[in-house]
DNA sequence: GATGAATGAGCATTCATTCAT
DNA sequence: TATGAATGAATGCTCATTCAT
């Protein structure tokens, strides 16, 4: 009789399908990660997430979904200031890592099953274009400001920084402590910016 | 009967098996390969897996660990000249590439793993360090030559260089074109050199 | 709030959702056939099937029950003139054929859950009786007004008359054409009056 | 090593299954039989039924495909002697109903899910048309014999006579005496015989 | 050593049924 | 009365692993 209710409701169970199964899938990986366990933690019933979701690989396509989206939203400044580039970049990598905090797992297996699965390929694609192209919109800046010379390959530059915070990614999930992460994001980019002014 | 013989007999078709392994987990990922799929790429039949490899976790454990001592093996220069940087790395990216041909996917497949098995874990992380002192090795001549200012925190940039070269790893899965990585990956070490001059 | 009114909503719903089911369940069988289905056909929900039905066995009963009432209820005549039997036969097919249009196979269906069903069991082979006991009537009737011997088995052609248009429906279930199966029902007919008489 | 026993003992296995799965369907009904219920009949593993066939359904399917080969098989002669047609009758039906001992049910099942899967019906319409043509030749043999007269239309008689038949296992399934089925067939051969002469 | 038939625990998915609103 | 979200038992199917040959 009240749709928006109803409507309201759905939705709001969807984010916590959507959250719980980010966290299940994360913590215990695509495969291994039971729908039993999603449903578990939420202290739903296993019938009930296929209210939501027709299949678990939906449901996982649906974070990939849901990340992206968030992801998109971002339009956060990357570089600052040029005059401290190094605290300025620390602060860039805090900032990432605190909006994404806990998602590089499964970040990783959305990677790695992209590959396989070509809707997901199709979305992740786009989306890394689209987080070149955000980078890329940033260095131009940095260039029309006459910080960055005229003839440094931006484009390709966009490519790495973003390549390169992937990496440190990988690092993380490898045991490399996030301080020593956060010093060489800090140090490759300082020493971008001073090779490329 | 002469166990040499038996003995050289086990261990080649225990790298056989490694080798299938590897392409099989790598090209459908490690939960959705069978150990039939192994089996029959090797015109063998399951049960004599079972003979080399006591369970499917171990012969992909050995496959991490193959992994890691082929690159451990592998002591190749990094920088050599620095008057051509830019050429020069994208050599070294070709060189990078060609030593690990196809192995993108399922390394991504052993560091997500990696964060769910203590054993894995130990290995690629020590694995790692030592890429990274290699790196670090290489850094440390070029300032001893000079090229690099001593100021530089070459420690920090060793460890950005080994994440750069993962990130495009993660960027190729995701569809980026090698040519565009290839040149990403040399207009960074291009800009940091010149940064660290 | 009037009782009557109530009274007879209740048992139209009754009525549509028995027709509804009966559909449903001959297209798709009833095992294959949810709830959700009929429901739907119905424009109702799946909770209001379970006011009028305590579960969908007892609404497959209900819809065998309501089948067989409406058969009772019939007491049309089966032979008309001996004088040209073999239209006369053919108009008897076509008057069946219209009286349970489409419900072939719902029918076989509750012959065959009839044989795990104690209830359908006694249900329908009450009704088989009556029908056997109708089809007598009318062969008696023959044989009173002297178109068949007084020597015939009469018991045993009802029986067989029945069977045999049973026989036919499982033909149009195989796919053999109406138009076959009426000329083999006129075909029987004739020939059985033409040796009883 | 030794492919004959190899494919002597797959082809056993296979056999008896396919009967295990016929007693299972034919007493508890195609949908409410579990595959472990037909496993455990056998004394086998569920997982063992799979090496044999794919799926339930294509399990089904081959127990209609081989129950068909056995009816193919058969070319018993129907008719026997014009003297003593009745008890020629009663013969014919004991030896039809010896060949299906206890298929009835499942023979239904495959009726009706004949009307729903493609394959099924055109094997099964193929085996009506067989059945119907040996019918046919054997009146046809009458009619040769002199024993028919040739204005008979023995094509629709053959299609009554098996669509008789049909009826009759319905009357068994639905609690109608083997005995009273047998006088109903004897009753109506002979009518028909002694109306077609 | 090698095989591959057999196993059975494990899991995704379905759907009749319930019940709070 | 009617709803439809939630449930959870039920079941088809998979696949790592074992073991008799």
């Amino acid at each position: 009789m009240c749709p928006k209710v109803t409507e309201l409701h759905k939705s709001e169970v969807r984010e916590r399908i959507i959250h719980a199964a980010m966290e299940s899938f994360g913590q215990t990986g695509y495969d291994k990660t039971k729908m039993d366990d999603i449903a578990k933690r939420l202290g739903l019933s296993k019938g009930t997430l296929y209210l939501y979701f027709t299949s678990k690989e939906n449901l996982f396509l649906a974070i990939c979904e849901h990340n992206m989206e968030e992801g998109a939203k971002d339009d956060s400044k990357l570089f600052v200031r040029k005059e401290n580039a190094a605290s300025d970049a620390e602060q860039i990598y805090d900032n990432i890592r605190r909006r994404e905090r806990g998602n590089d797992r499964i970040i990783l297996e959305m990677v790695v099953e992209s590959t396989r699965n070509p809707r997901l390929r199709k979305a992740m694609h786009d989306y890394r274009l689209k987080v070149h192209d955000h980078v890329l919109q940033e260095l131009r800046k940095k260039v029309d400001e006459g910080y960055f010379r005229k003839d440094v390959d931006i484009n390709s530059l966009a490519i790495a920084i973003v390549a390169l915070y992937d990496g440190l990614a990988v690092n993380r999930m490898l045991g490399v402590g996030d301080a020593a992460n956060k010093k060489a994001w800090a140090a490759m980019i300082k020493a971008v910016i001073a090779g490329s002014s």
